[in-house]
DNA sequence: GCTTGAATGTTAGTCACTAACATTCAAGCG
DNA sequence: CGCTTGAATGTTAGTGACTAACATTCAAGC
C-alpha cells in the first residue's frame, strides 16, 4: 500500500509525531479521509497484531509441570523458532521507529492486549490464579517487545537471535 | 486539587474516554485552560511517577553474583519493602481506571520508560550489556505494573503484598 | 446503456493541546 | 494610602487526530 511506503519514508525523514496524517495521504496521492478508511489511527500503519494462535498453542503445549512464568516463555521461544523469518526489511523500520517514539511504545504495549489477554486465557485454563497468569503474560511480554526493540537497532542480528537472546535473560532457571 | 477529585469522580461516573477536559475543568470551577496548566495533558491527572532513586539504589545493593533480572526482581522487592504504605484510597482509584482503560495502560507504559532507562543505566553500570539490562528492566516493570493492576481490583489486598506476590511469580529460581 | 456498489472526496464538527495576549488580584514597598 | 509587580487565571485563535453525513466517481455486470 502507498499509505505504508509514504509515512514510513516521511516518519523516517522527519519523525512520527512531526509528520501529519494530511501530509502522508498527501504523499501517496490521497485525501486525509482515505487514510482513516484503510487505518483506524495514525499509529495503525506501525503497528500490526501478529500470531496470536501459534503463540497460544505453544505454551500450551510445554510440560504444565512448570511454573506458568517458565511455560509462557518457553512457549513463546518454541513458537518463534518454528516461524519462518518474515520479510524483515519493512519490520524492521516499523519497529525501529517505534522503538525510538515514546508514544509509539505505549501505542505498542496497549496493543498487545490482546496477546496478553489470550496468553492469560491459557494460563488460566490450565489451572494457574488469574492474578499470576497476568503476572507472567505481561512480563514475557514485555521480554518480547525489549528483544524486539534492540533487534531493530542492531542492524547485525537475526530477528530469531534477538528473541532467543531475550528470553534467555528472565529464563534464569534454565 | 480540586481537578484531581472532580477528575476522578467524572472518570468513575462516564469513563475516562467520555469525559472532556473542559467538563473536568467546569467541574473544579475553572477553565480548561487552566487544567493544562497544571497538568500537561488528560492522562497526568492518572499517571504519578514514582520512587525512581530508592529503587535504583536498592538493584544497586543487590549481589552483583546474581543475575541482572534476578537483581532487578530483588531490587524492587526490597525498595517496596522499605517504602511506607502510601494513601492508598486515591492511589487505588487511579490505578483502577487507568487498568481498566486500554489507552491509560499504554499510556502507563510509556511513563514508566523513564524507571526503565534508570534501571537500565543501573544495571549497565554493573557490568552488564545494554540489551540484556534493557530484557530485564522492561520484564521486571512489566511484573510490577501487573502487580499493581491486580491490587486495584481486588480490594482485599495490600499493596505492598501484591507487590510481592507478582514478584514472586516470576522469580522462578528463587 | 443502465444500474449498482465500492472507493474516494467534501464538509463540518469534536476534542486534546498550544501559543499569544489580556485580566485580576493580592502582597509588598515607597 | 496609592502603586507596582508577579502569580494565577481567563480569552481567543489555531493545529492536528479523528468522526459522521452526505456527495461523487467509475468500473463491472446485466
Amino acid at each position: 500500500m502507498a499509505l505504508v511506503e509514504a509515512g514510513l519514508d516521511l516518519f523516517e525523514q522527519q519523525g512520527y509525531e512531526a509528520t501529519t496524517v494530511a501530509e502522508i495521504a498527501r504523499a501517496a496521492g490521497v485525501t486525509e479521509m482515505t487514510f482513516f478508511r484503510y487505518f483506524p489511527a495514525k499509529e495503525h500503519l506501525l503497528l500490526d497484531d501478529p500470531y496470536d494462535p501459534e503463540l497460544i498453542a505453544a505454551i500450551g503445549a510445554q510440560p504444565i509441570t512448570d511454573p506458568p512464568f517458565l511455560r509462557a516463555a518457553r512457549g513463546i521461544r518454541a513458537a518463534w523458532r518454528a516461524l519462518p523469518e518474515p520479510e524483515t526489511p519493512i519490520i524492521r523500520r516499523r519497529v525501529r521507529i517505534t522503538a525510538q517514539t515514546p508514544s509509539l511504545r505505549g501505542a505498542m504495549w496497549r496493543s498487545t492486549g490482546n496477546t496478553e489477554q489470550a496468553i492469560v486465557a491459557r494460563l488460566v485454563a490450565d489451572g494457574t490464579s488469574p492474578h499470576v497468569a497476568r503476572v507472567a503474560a505481561a512480563s514475557v511480554l514485555a521480554a518480547l517487545v525489549a528483544g524486539l526493540f534492540t533487534w531493530a537497532e542492531d542492524e547485525s542480528a537475526s530477528l530469531a537471535d534477538a528473541i532467543e537472546r531475550a528470553l534467555d535473560v528472565i529464563e534464569v532457571a534454565s
